[in-house]
DNA sequence: TCGTCTTACTTGTACCAACGAGTAGATCGG
DNA sequence: CCGATCTACTCGTTGGTACAAGTAAGACGA
């Protein structure tokens, strides 16, 4: 057998794609006009569709149909000051995503208390079990959602301070923290990609085959882990950067937005 | 209504795997079995062991069964040093895996000619179509394959030196730069995730379920980018990290083993 | 003992049929 | 003209069947 069917199909619809025959947002054929363009049965073609899906090239949409996906790229650049101070008078997410040219929203809001798993623990430096306040938020660029947030804090270091109102904190919770004598003197981040969880993948709007981009960052005060944040994005419209030492021999002014390449 | 059955199916799997009850490596019941014990047909049961497999839960081969995945995660800290000079006389790649340690080899080195695509040029700073040299290699850790490299170099840097010898150089590409009037004095990182495409899951070994994290590595001299790295590894067996100003108060010693100095 | 062959199992591919649910446009009644 | 309804289409789910291809182990013959 050379090559199966529904992989053939798959690859000539990806053909249409990339040559520009189909254009982000269009319609492709139904899965019977399908079917019956290549003399496959619909079974057939499913498999060819879903495998495209999964590759988050196209997005099939109950009753409507099926269509090729287009999202913009937003690249974070992680700026490298140990204190974690953004500059300006706004929060690190605000003054990263407004130096990028879109425009930064937040919402749902919630505070809780929770107990740390294994993983919350070993990076907060407490016992697994212990009691912790969790922050977390949703994030969106233009009005399209683009991350979850949660915020991990040893519950001596949150409470009573205004970490603890389910609000946004404007001028940034890194603030809030000095101002509670936990200033920041280093932070590590941990960066992977997973599948993401049929939550995630609903609220980010991408379809199940889209990875997602995990951050784990943990912050330092001289004497002990801070604050623990995991953030999750929508891996097929976020790029992280760092940039280190003199990187001014590079001419291109780091405008971040821009369209989806490769394939 | 609920919840379609194959959804119901691969949570109960996936809660027998969460559980230990299945433990990677193991085999878990053949579609026949599942369809049994499930009274569903198989089809229905193929839809969600393919659902699991696109998680990297899970593999199935063909003509053997299918097995419960279970690949060891390792971190890659990047340095923040902007020379990128690895400490020690290795090369940053086999410095940086033994402080994990893990055995690092590499193979199937490759050096081409080849013209600068749009992301090439870009991130190098020429034009598109301008040639340039391709070093390309495999690299692997503890034997089994792990990530795949390929380094963009300005025709006008790489031509006449060891560069374009198709072999290690064991104390590392960056010296060498700096050996010919290239010093690195920063770099820029991009990180971003995607799927693979059939050759790189054939590479890595991962089943096309599992996306990829992809590195692009912008290396700056005081005058000009010298060097475009691109790597692409298997995202459910790594994980980047970044460590930035004092995180001594970080207690534990991460996952990998770095107590130990190398020398 | 050592290959070879058969057999029984596995997943992979491909077809068919049916019904449900969501969407959108046409139709119809007021 | 407007709103409700009908209808035709979409993808989602689930059942069935059949054969191909890869694997492993046991049976068998030299």
């Amino acid at each position: 057998m050379p090559e199966p069917l529904y992989r053939q199909l798959a690859e000539r619809l990806r053909a249409r794609i990339d040559a520009g025959d189909l254009r982000p947002g269009d319609q492709i054929p139904s899965e019977a006009e399908l079917g019956e363009e290549f003399g496959v049965s619909r079974n057939t073609v499913r498999l060819a569709v879903t495998a495209l899906a999964n590759e988050g090239l196209i997005e099939s949409r109950a009753g409507r149909g099926t269509f090729v996906r287009q999202r913009r790229t937003v690249t974070v650049l992680h700026p490298l000051d140990p204190s974690g101070v953004p500059p300006g008078p706004k929060d690190a997410f605000k003054s990263t995503l407004e130096r990028e040219g879109v425009k930064p929203t937040q919402e749902n809001f919630r505070v809780e208390f929770r107990r740390a798993t294994a993983e919350v623990a070993a990076r907060l430096g407490i016992e697994e079990g212990d009691r912790v306040v969790v922050r977390r938020m949703d994030r969106l660029v233009d009005g399209e959602p683009w991350s979850r947030q949660e915020s991990f804090y040893p519950v001596e270091i949150a409470e009573g301070t205004e970490l603890m109102s389910p609000d946004d904190i404007p001028r940034g919770t890194i603030r809030v923290l000095k101002e509670n004598g936990h200033a920041q003197v280093g932070f590590r981040d941990e960066i992977n990609c997973r599948m993401p969880t049929r939550d995630e993948s609903g609220f980010l709007g991408s379809p199940p085959g889209v990875p997602v981009l995990e951050l784990f960052r943990v912050a330092y005060s001289e004497e002990r882990p801070i604050r623990l944040t995991i953030t999750v994005y929508a891996g097929d419209s976020t790029q992280f950067a760092y940039e280190v030492g003199d990187v001014s021999a590079r001419g291109e002014t780091g405008r971040g937005s821009r369209d989806r390449e490769d394939g």
